[in-house]
RNA sequence: GGGCCCAUAGCUCAGCUGGUUAGAGCACCACGUUUACACCGUGGGGGUCGGGAGUUCAAGUCUCUCUGGGCCCACCA
């Protein structure tokens, strides 16, 4: 080892043996002192690139989907930087909502009890619970402002440990940009566009049938909605047509002609427990087999109801009977049925998903009375199979239920099925109910650009089905408030039609807390006096404005007018209903414009049987663990190797690729170095040494090819990136690099040590040096860690790569000054010689006394242009070029020592 | 019921507007201690491009159809 060449004839930072162990810290340290990825601000917007980094939700965990698509975001990101922008990559956390809630429960065993006064002192009764979800009988109930407490720290304690996994996967975020979701500034910007949506009539009011989870107890909005197939039971019930007719003197149960008759009329349900609840029968207006029965009554079994006989489209005369109980409420026809019919209200279910103790209007029988009462208070399950008891003694019920397995809406959080509850809610207008905007959000979607395309039509989709507007109030505790208050009236009523609203510049506000202007403290709850809004805002609500947070719409005039509306919004496909729409929605009503020009769009990671990955699978590894294993550039190269909307295989094998080619790229870097060192007056010296290199210095063919095909992996890798297409940059230049090393440093091994005289020893060493350069800064933004650290090796005025300009063709010299297939032909000689050792099971470094190797005529003179480099290369005395008949390149004979 | 995406070597994927003999990496086999790299190098084997039909001088690529996966929306008596 002493005798050959020391260390200190090297650059005297490169190391002897380079490698990845450690650089994630050490660069992220560096970047972070020397403000590497500080957005600059000041600059003319059009030379700005701003990113709407999505905030992910630091109650869950992070996993290996978010390494996948963060990452791709940060190509973009450091390619756009290089290219001489002022990149503005914030980052969020969205803290805010029903996930933080339910992680708090189960981390400190509490729930919230917002009726208990506050105490300071409070001690959660433990810490690290993880359970999946605790019994509310075991947790200690809290004021709600000790619960938000919680929810603060532990999401501050999450957060932290988000921002050391993003750090040490290199994502190349100004961490002086950062946000949450809950924060003042978030809750003031969150307010602020309420009430302006309130001002022009875009929010509003209504007392009106909600989709209800009864375990969160809170509305929830169409986009949460998900079906998921469950057991149920068809009932077949007989509802006795009211004495308006001759009654029969004869048991109508039983006979086959009852139906007939007009004597009894069945039904099937699979939602008994509602007959208390039933408002009408309903059938198709065509079905000729309930016509006598349109505008009669029947009386509803057990509670004696008296309802109509309706028609109506919706009805569907091959379900069931064709004739169906119309509920208030059971599913979403029933509301439309009720809506369209106006029917009256018959509610038995309270928020808890219990039946209502006190039976609803119109439920007079004592009869009637006396079976309600064996209902109230159950749970849906249990009422249930009470009804189904007294239907069978009454013997309204007929046969036995059917078993069935049919879809139920959930909340997509939620565990039981959402009920449809009579509540006041809040809306936001969003095309669900109005033509005119929902053309107008469609063409919103058509203004973006989609990467991929394609994602384009599930908006469309999406925008189309809407068949409500936005439900944005929740009835939760951890949420940004309504920023409203109601006068209270001398009866003690809130009046609803009349909220008090704060000035703007008074927000945030906590109606809970704060008192409205005019009014004291002590008026809270008095007649006369005022009453805060106690819902708090669905967080869609505030995520939907990440642009308006991030780029500090409400408070800074000149970072919002630099940055909005941004250039990029990256997201999972799965969101695009609800936080893609909902950002569109809300910036066409405040700024009537997009929120973002580009919307990119990831795919998801399938676990090895094709499945999505989820925590349920058990399949989950963590990204911080993956990150250590194989090395940040490693994952960072297989996120790297998926395209954009494509769903991507968990593959830790294009991981282990990836950590060879960064290997690969200190190791190569090293060699190609230390020839630029080598030389007298070597330009690595130069401060500015990449951009110092003359390419007229490059006088030999095989080089000059060399940098010629390189051009076209600059311009082939600009475009592609450009366009999104990372995964065409990262093949093109890794295909090259590859060959790079392969053939091209092998050839000129010897000529660059001196063995061609001083010329083309510069030849082989400035081509060396200015195609390391661009291959370097063509790397950089797929892995920042290696290259960042051989770019520290030979550049030791201490500037980032991550801040050079990106690699231009021209750098490279001119295009058209040599035949750019000397170095393919050149490569494929040396492998024909190479394939001769191999056959022969020789040693690489073996001798050839003589070789001849045919070549297609029309590629002699790239061959022999390159022949001394070959010759060297192969270890070959004698060469001979023969002419090929065929069109490929074949070894002849080789004669070995 | 409507819509979108996908199907190429054992595995993961390229293959752009149709144009020689369909590519890469992993895995596999053989060889090689070559001072850039054993977290290595060199060479090699391996595919009738899911099935069928059509358009064309020419189809992995375009059209139709079938099959099999994945996803979204609608329906929910």
């Amino acid at each position: 080892m002493s005798q050959h060449r020391e260390p200190s004839h090297l650059r005297p930072t490169v190391p002897e043996r380079p490698s990845l162990d450690g650089l994630e810290d050490k660069w992220d340290r560096a970047w972070s002192e020397q403000g590497t990825y500080t957005f600059e601000l000041g600059r003319p917007r059009d030379q700005v690139f701003s990113i709407d980094t999505p905030p992910p939700t630091v109650s869950g965990s992070l996993h290996v989907g978010h390494v996948f698509s963060y990452t791709h975001t940060d190509i973009v990101a450091r390619f756009q930087r290089m290219l001489g922008k002022d990149v503005f990559y914030p980052m969020g956390w969205d803290d805010n909502g029903l996930p933080t809630e339910r992680r708090v429960q189960n981390y400190y065993g509490v729930r919230c009890e917002p009726s208990l006064p506050y105490d300071p002192d409070f001690q959660p009764p433990q810490e690290g619970g993880e359970g999946k979800s605790a019994k509310a009988a075991h947790q200690v109930p809290v004021s709600r402002r000790n619960f938000v407490e919680l929810c603060e720290r532990l999401s501050t304690e999450d957060e932290k440990q988000f921002e050391a996994l993003w750090r040490h996967l290199g994502l190349s975020i100004d961490w002086t940009q950062t946000y949450q979701t809950i924060d003042q500034h978030s809750r003031a910007t969150s307010q602020l566009a309420f009430l302006r949506n309130l001002a022009r009539g875009e929010a509003y009011q209504q007392l009106a049938p909600t989709l209800w989870d009864v375990t969160f107890r809170t509305a929830v909005a169409q986009a949460e909605l998900v079906d998921r197939d469950q057991p149920g039971a068809y009932h077949r019930i007989g509802f006795e047509r009211a004495a308006t007719v001759d009654a029969p003197t004869d048991d109508a149960v039983g006979s086959p002609h009852a139906d007939t008759a007009g004597q009894r009329v069945h039904i099937e349900t699979t939602r008994p427990e509602l007959l208390p609840a039933c408002v009408a029968l309903v059938a198709h207006p065509d079905d000729e087999r309930y016509q006598d029965l349109f505008g009669s009554h029947v009386i509803v079994p057990l509670f004696g109801t008296e309802v109509p006989v309706v028609a109506h489209r919706l009805a569907a005369p091959d379900k069931g009977s064709g004739i169906a109980m119309v509920c208030t409420f059971g599913d979403l026809t029933d509301v439309v049925w009720w809506r369209e019919m106006h029917l009256p209200t018959r509610a038995i279910l309270g928020w808890d998903g219990r039946i209502l103790p006190e039976p609803p209007m119109g439920l007079d029988s004592p009869e009637g009375q006396a079976n309600y009462k064996q209902l109230a208070g159950l749970t849906i399950f249990s009422a249930r199979q009470r009804v189904v008891e007294l239907l069978r003694a009454a013997g309204d019920l007929e046969g036995e239920p059917q078993p069935i397995t049919h879809p139920v809406k959930f909340f997509e959080k939620g565990e039981r099925p959402l009920e449809i509850i009579p509540t006041r809610q809040w809306y936001l207008t969003n095309g669900g109910t109005d033509e005119e905007l929902r053309a107008q959000l469609l063409a919103r979607g058509d203004e973006l650009t989609w990467f991929p395309d394609f994602m384009r039509v599930r908006y469309q989709n999406w925008v189309e089905g809407l068949n409500s507007d936005w439900l944005i109030s929740r009835q939760r505790f951890f949420g940004v408030p309504f920023p409203i208050w109601y006068p209270v009236d001398q009866f003690g009523h809130p009046v609803y039609d009349r909220p008090i609203v704060p000035p703007e510049d008074r927000l945030p506000v906590d109606p809970a807390s704060d008192t409205p202007a005019g009014y004291k403290p002590e008026q809270r709850g008095k007649p006369g006096g005022f009453i805060g809004d106690p819902d708090v805002m669905d967080t869609w609500a505030t995520s939907s404005l990440t642009p308006q947070i991030a780029t500090h719409w409400r408070d800074d005039q000149s970072l919002y007018e630099s940055t909005f509306p941004m250039d990029l919004r990256p997201q999972a496909q799965d969101i695009i209903r609800t936080w893609l729409f909902a950002t569109v929605v809300r910036a066409d009503l405040e700024q009537h414009s997009l929120p973002f020009y580009n919307a990119a769009i990831s795919g998801f990671i399938l676990d090895p049987d094709r499945k999505k990955m989820s925590k349920s699978k058990g399949n989950v590894v963590t990204p911080m663990g993956l990150l250590v294993e194989h090395g940040s550039d490693a994952v960072r190269y297989w996120a790297a190797s998926a395209r954009l909307g494509t769903d991507a295989a968990f593959e830790p094998g294009q991981m282990k690729v990836g950590r060879r080619l960064a290997i690969k790229l200190l190791n190569a870097s090293r060699f190609a170095l230390s020839f630029l060192a080598e030389d007298g007056d070597a330009p690595a010296a130069s401060p500015a040494a990449a951009l110092g290199l003359d390419p007229e210095l490059v006088t030999e063919p095989l080089d000059r090819s060399m940098l010629a095909a390189l051009r076209e992996v600059v311009e082939v890798a600009t475009e592609a990136l450009a366009a999104y297409d990372h995964t065409r940059a990262l093949e093109a230049t890794e295909t090259f690099f590859w060959t790079f090393c392969d053939d091209y440093i092998e050839l000129v091994k010897a000529r660059a040590h001196g063995a061609g005289g001083p010329q083309g020893a510069r030849s082989a060493q400035t081509a060396l040096g200015l195609a390391l350069s661009a291959l370097l800064r063509l790397f950089a933004p797929f892995q920042p860690f290696a290259t960042e650290e051989v770019w520290s090796w030979w550049h030791q005025d201490g500037d980032s790569i991550h801040r050079q300009p990106w690699p231009v063709p021209a750098e490279l010299g001119a295009a058209d000054r040599t035949d750019p297939a000397v170095l393919a032909v050149a490569g494929g000689v040396l492998g024909a010689l190479r394939k001769a050792k191999s056959e022969a099971k020789v040693s690489m470094r073996t001798e050839i006394i003589a070789a001849t190797v045919a070549v297609p005529p029309d590629l002699t003179a790239a061959a022999v242009a390159a022949k001394a480099d070959i010759m060297a290369a192969g270890r070959a005395a004698e060469l001979t070029l023969a002419a090929s008949d065929t069109d490929t390149i074949e070894l002849v004979t080789a004669e070995l020592a």
